[in-house]
RNA sequence: GACCGGGUAGCUCAGUGGUAGAGCAUCGCACUUUUAAUGCGAGGGUCGCGGGUUCGAUCCCCGCCCCGGUUACCA
């Protein structure tokens, strides 16, 4: 037999045991005073004396994490994942039938205490237990104390193992929270209504990216899952919803890498009347406000750098980016006017030594040089703003320069964090914009948008001018919470099937 | 997809072409204020999977699986 095995099986006797002993073995509830966190709260910090003439007394539950046994007298430490507790188990302090349902008591395995407050001869804060009430078995024994559980597959795949062992895991998880709540409460308190749109469509649009393709068997219907509530939310601001914005769970299928998961979370709102500049001081306000509430500063460190997350930001227009970094690396001054043809820019992007997709546009490969050359070196928050149109077919042109569109990406610590813009309301351009991206396609495009003749209805009765952005929320944590990988940020983060 | 690193006890890790190692955990004994409790004793292994070389493979070779990283594709 393993160890494994007889570990379980030694458990599992355990629990026989304690049935036997007539304790139950799964009960169906349990009413606590306190819990552990609130006990240390609140009275953690009492001396000696100060417990000895109170005499509190408490009932309480949690996780044991440990059990020091010196046969008649035993020491337990409960957790109840937000703080631990030790509980002091002596055998004439205790009914008898408790004090041998401890005994059977295995390392990780969930009991209620109930006795008064008082500190050791080592001055530890304990609960003298008068009764212990078994909660329930933990079968499998857990990783150990000492190191705990590195193994990064595991933290991933058996998450709950992770966040009883790791408490930086815990808190990550604890900050994300933080992070959901204070962006919700941040939008509300602008007048920004919460609203949930499809997670299924008939048309994976609103961004560039490959879908997941399902089916509807009743409907006898094809259906994409979302890769971004974009156009729905627009929808809305036709039918007058001034001020919208949904908290969703989207889907690319595409690679994953330390900043993609399959599926992530983003925080899209929209905004009548207001254009990309009205969003870019939000966005300065939203950050500082998020990094205050979660992390209690707007200075973080993610990795080697130290981040401020106070305004303002930097601003860089996005062929100035590209165009200097293509400068520094080719060691000549290369002229604007390089980065507005598209043969003259695919030129560019062969000496860079890039590759483009044959037929690509100027625009196209302007971006590309920006992302392989500056991208990862945006580390303190700035602003990437004025994009080419062509590979932004939602967003509204320049009025000065068709080829430009009032789009900005927000980039921190070398991740895009957020992508905004003055939203494209001419259906006849939405028109044209989508037919470009149809050609797009028929070259081997696979991420161009598709032709969505719903959504140019919708435009056609009306969308005022409006602003519209996206924030990553996932990324966003991973900066806040100083996470190298997007799937330390993620509960549970898409793994391979195992057997 | 390519390249690099990894997969050995429940956990954390060492190791070798010749019977598989440690600490913690587990089991037994002792112990009524411990702090990774301690002391003594014991059990626990498909060395990721499959093939090959070899008298003999956990180790060398080939293929595959899983994880991580870099890179590519990809907004």
């Amino acid at each position: 037999m393993s160890s494994q095995e007889e570990q379980i099986a030694q458990r599992r006797a355990n629990l026989g045991e304690l049935a036997k002993l007539g304790v139950e073995i799964y009960p169906r509830r349990f009413d606590r005073r306190h819990t552990i966190v609130d006990l240390v709260g609140r009275y953690g910090e009492r001396t000696r004396n100060e417990l000895e003439g109170e005499r509190i007394e408490t009932t309480t539950s949690g996780r044991i994490l440990s059990i020091r046994s010196f046969g008649k007298a035993n020491f337990l430490v409960l957790s109840d994942g937000l703080a631990k507790v030790q509980v002091y188990v002596r055998q004439d302090s205790l009914p008898p039938r408790d004090f041998q349902a401890f005994k059977l008591l295995d390392f990780g395995d969930w009991v209620g205490v109930e006795g008064h407050l008082f500190r050791t001869k080592t001055n530890e804060f304990t609960i003298f237990a008068a009764r212990l009430i078994f909660l329930a078995k933990c079968l499998v024994p857990l990783p150990e104390k000492w190191h705990g559980l590195t193994d990064i597959e595991t933290r991933y795949r058996q998450r709950y193992l992770d966040l009883v062992v790791n408490p930086d895991s815990r808190r990550v998880f604890e900050t994300r929270g933080r992070i959901v709540a204070a962006l919700r409460a941040f939008m509300t308190a602008r007048g920004f209504l919460e609203v949930e749109t499809p997670m299924m469509q008939p048309i994976a649009g609103g961004a560039l990216a490959r879908p997941f393709k399902t089916h509807h068997n009743a409907l006898d219907m094809d259906l994409y899952l979302r890769i971004a509530p974009e156009l729905y939310l627009k929808r809305l601001t036709v039918g007058g919803l001034e001020k919208v914005f949904e908290i969703n769970r989207s889907f690319r299928n595409e690679g994953i890498s330390t900043q993609h998961n399959p599926e992530f979370t983003m925080m899209e709102f929209y905004e009548a009347y207001a254009d990309y500049r009205t969003l870019m001081a939000m966005t300065e306000d939203m950050m500082a406000t998020i990094a205050r509430q979660a992390v209690g500063g707007d200075q973080i460190s993610f990795g080697e750098h130290r981040i401020s997350f106070g305004a303002p930001f930097a601003r860089l227009s996005l062929r100035d980016a590209a165009r200097e970094a293509a400068s520094r690396r080719l060691g000549r001054e290369v002229p604007h006017a390089d980065l507005r043809r598209s043969d003259t820019a695919a030129a560019l992007a062969h000496q860079l030594g890039l590759e483009v997709r044959s037929g690509s546009g100027a625009g196209t490969i302007t971006g590309e040089i920006f992302e392989s050359l500056c991208e990862d070196r945006l580390i303190q928050p700035t602003f990437v703003y004025d994009f080419p149109t062509e590979v932004s077919p939602l967003a509204k042109q320049k009025s000065d320069d068709p080829d430009t569109v009032e789009r900005f990406e927000l980039y921190i610590g070398g991740l895009e964090v957020a992508n905004a813009f003055s939203e494209l309301n001419d259906p006849e351009e939405q028109r044209r914009r989508f037919e470009a991206q149809l050609v797009s396609r028929a070259r081997g495009n696979l991420e161009a948008h598709e032709m969505d003749e719903d959504y140019i209805r919708a435009l056609e009765y009306g969308l005022p001018p409006t602003a519209g952005e996206g924030v990553g929320i996932d990324r966003l944590v991973m900066l806040l919470t100083d996470s190298p990988s997007i799937r330390d940020v993620i509960l549970f983060p898409l793994m391979r099937k195992r057997e």
